[in-house]
DNA sequence: ATATGTGCAAACTCTTTGCATGGAG
DNA sequence: CTCCATGCAAAGAGTTTGCACATAT
């Protein structure tokens, strides 16, 4: 019933420093390949843990974008939404939500949260 | 280089049947199971192949939702977005779409589409 | 000293593919 | 009669889990 103690070890360390390091979000395999420069054995098993790890504290977020694997990217940052380069396939923070967005749901299904994602062309690919 | 044909089996005939009947986007398994009620031997893998071979056909669009399973559903309907429910994981559609999603980019980026996914719990499941 | 964390490999899930048989044309 | 389509099972890709050993505390 004790909240299970988070012990510091050196491989989860250097999978908090290559996300913090990260300017945009990391898949699994990032985070490996990048987490590998400061604990070269890190197996791919021990990322995907404490990347579940980390989103459940709720340090991490999710980022799904369809048609492209899952990332991580720090959670602190405020409410936003991703716009998706159709071009060189970058995806970039959109800030701002719509005000009525939940209010599009048909009668009698209760809105949790929601997702918003821009397609389209960034300002390098224009 | 000649188009293959297309033959009309029973099998792809319930496929379609099963899309043109359903009011929201199914994912393969759950086209296979409301296809057997036509076809009862309708393996998974012809589902996937004659799937695939609908949306190359533009007759189906794909609905892939973070999160979940891809899914198909008619691609001939107009605009819409899409609500997901966390407790029996089925999508729905939802009508409607907010004014100003599209000015939500920030300065420089050219968009040109969006997709909207509501989460929470759908009438049945609350 | 103790129990969590790790690496490895096996298990799982979702999807695709190879092959022999079935069936549309 | 021809070939395309199907069903099955095996193969792949991505992710999770079981287990014995390592290690933070």
């Amino acid at each position: 019933m004790s909240e299970s103690f988070q012990r510091e070890t050196r491989q989860r360390r250097a999978i908090r420093r290559v996300l913090l390091d990260s300017s945009r979000p990391l898949t699994p395999e990032e985070v490996q390949e990048l987490g590998q420069r400061h604990v070269p054995g890190l197996g791919l098993a021990t990322v995907y843990r404490n990347v579940k790890l980390l989103a459940d504290e709720g340090w991490l977020a999710q980022v799904e974008l369809p048609g492209s694997p899952v990332r991580y990217e720090l959670a602190e940052r405020p409410h936003h939404h991703h716009f998706v380069c159709h071009a060189c396939d970058q995806a970039f923070d959109v800030h701002g939500c719509p005000p009525k967005v939940e209010s599009m749901a048909p009668e009698g299904f209760q809105v949790e949260s929601h997702d918003i994602i821009l397609y389209g062309l960034c300002p390098t690919c224009t």
